[in-house]
RNA sequence: UGCCUGGUAGCUCAGUGGUAGAGCAGGUGACUGUUAAUCACUUGGUCGUAGGUUCGAUCCCUACCCGGGCAGCCA
């Protein structure tokens, strides 16, 4: 017989003779004459309540169907007598397949997340993080939909890089020599060409460039995969290894770039809100009760286009004292983009045309500006309570403007001799940008701790699992 | 990396310079078409680690370890 899923027989339109389940135990009450078993397999956020008689001769098991057990049942599916959900199944055959003793730590009451870090293996059995991570899937199901749609073609970039100095923050080192004893050159240092490369390598922080070269061949891109920072940040929000999506695209200027942007955060919460709504009920119930009139209040309104001189005359006549003072050239510090977002527009912003000084080499530089007033075609996009969730830009596709920002951020043009060949061999205007996923998926759950989004979180002193 | 904050039962927390309590979980019993069921009884802790002050430290001090928050870095 085949396996229904709690999620269909929630759904079921008429009553079942025969039925067949399996999942996990969430908790029991036993009555006199017969127990209640509530019975979820990760299908939906609801579980399905199981009746087991007690003249059944399988009701010698119920006993061992503790919470975190798992089971298999057969039965019908018949019409709840209970108030509190439509449909229920009595069993007619009811086998323990796995026992969960009283050290199983899901306990039927609210742990606390810090707790459910500790135990990432068993975690994705409680609500919260079953409906993080349907959540999760669903979404990167709907980052391929959105970008297929569109004609964009999926890249898979290198994870494993030579690039070292992409501006993005400091690197894993990747290595196969012996850290006690590594290979030396005359002079004494390490010798890296004897490395399993043959140079330094390091994990991606970026596929970015590497998108560059295939949007400059196939228009539209986009990688999705996963990027490593080895920066030290304690933060809610910075994780060493995450999730990033980079759309590529050829032909394409900043104004292109940022409408796609919110064509793109837009899509994603229209598509959690149609494919998760019980999850996301769970979310504005449990974590964040603002959490489906923000979402709402997104979807309705265009995103709000500021430029960074706007943006920092706004700061200044705010009339606010900044911890970090803001003056034109200055980066936006954190507390600047969460008053703009949170305060000034209450809504997502697009912050564009940045100081030259402050962003990355390959940035377009915009033309006509006083020298002391140079920027670059970059964008961030900040959303309440989150802030920056995409950066991204019009790239330099002029040969000499793109050496200009080199030479200024002290790069060597022989390690970009593959980047600049872009420009030598038929260079267009292109543009695009990264988007965290993770930082996307604590804004539509409202979950608060980006630990919390990702199924093993890799952190500063944390590798577990 | 800097600053702040916390570490007491399996979990969530209270508490005091004289070596500790509650709720939940676990166990036993009762009761019930129950919904994190309810009621009664009950098991359970060298109070993060190492020093120091003190007649005496879980409590005060120092260092360290671990968790969390904020800032910087960014996505």
């Amino acid at each position: 017989m085949p396996r229904t899923l709690v999620k269909d027989a929630l759904n079921a339109t008429a009553p079942n003779d025969a039925i067949l389940l399996q999942g996990w135990v969430r908790t029991r009450r036993d009555a006199k004459a017969f127990s209640f078993i509530e019975l979820n397999d990760g299908s939906s956020l609801k579980g399905l309540q199981i009746i087991v008689d007690a003249s059944l001769p399988d009701y010698v098991h119920v006993t061992r169907a503790n919470t975190g057990a798992s089971v298999e049942v057969h039965g019908k599916l018949v019409e709840s007598k209970g108030g509190g959900q439509k449909w229920e199944v009595v069993a007619t055959k009811f086998t323990v397949l796995g026992e969960a003793d009283a050290t199983y730590p899901l306990q039927k009451k609210g742990h606390t997340l810090e707790f459910l870090r500790e135990i990432a293996h068993l975690r994705p059995r409680s609500n919260l993080f079953g409906a993080v991570f349907r959540v999760r899937s669903r979404l990167a199901y709907a980052v391929h939909q959105f970008f297929q749609e569109r004609g964009f073609h999926y890249v898979h970039t290198p994870i494993i890089t030579a690039s070292d100095a992409e501006g993005a923050g400091n690197m894993f080192r990747v290595t196969t020599l012996d850290p006690a004893n590594p290979p030396k050159t005359p002079d004494g240092a390490v010798d890296c060409a004897q490395d399993f490369f043959g140079k330094k390598t390091f994990l991606t922080v970026s596929g970015q460039l590497e998108g560059e070269i295939f949007a400059t061949a196939l228009s539209s891109i986009y990688t999705f995969g996963p990027t490593f920072r080895a920066e030290n940040s304690h933060t809610s929000r910075h994780a060493a290894e995450f999730w990033m999506i980079e759309p590529e695209v050829a032909f394409c200027d900043l104004n292109g770039d940022m409408d796609l942007a919110e064509a793109f955060v837009k899509h994603l919460i229209r598509d959690a809100k149609e494919h998760c709504a019980a999850d996301l009920e769970f979310f504005s119930k449990f974590v964040d009760k603002e959490l489906l009139a923000r979402l709402d209040f997104v979807l309705d309104k265009p995103f709000v286009r500021c430029s960074y001189t706007e943006a920092v005359e706004i700061l200044t006549k705010s009339g606010k004292t900044w911890e970090h003072p803001i003056s034109w050239g200055a980066n936006l510090q954190a507390e600047h983009e969460r008053y703009l977002t949170e305060e000034h527009f209450k809504c997502p912003v697009t912050v564009y045309n940045y100081p030259r000084a402050i962003k990355a080499f390959y940035m377009r530089k915009n033309d006509g500006e006083a020298p002391d007033r140079q920027t670059v075609a970059a964008m961030d996009l900040l959303v309440p309570g989150i802030g920056e969730i995409i950066g991204g830009s019009q790239r330099e596709e002029r040969l000499d403007l793109l050496k200009e920002g080199m030479a200024l951020h002290h790069l060597d043009e022989k390690a970009y001799w593959w980047y600049l060949d872009l420009r030598r061999y038929g260079s267009v205007p292109h543009a695009g940008f990264g988007l965290g996923f993770e930082r996307m998926l604590m804004f539509v759950t409202g979950v608060a701790n980006i630990r919390d989004v990702i199924p093993f979180a890799r952190t500063p002193g944390t590798a577990e699992f």
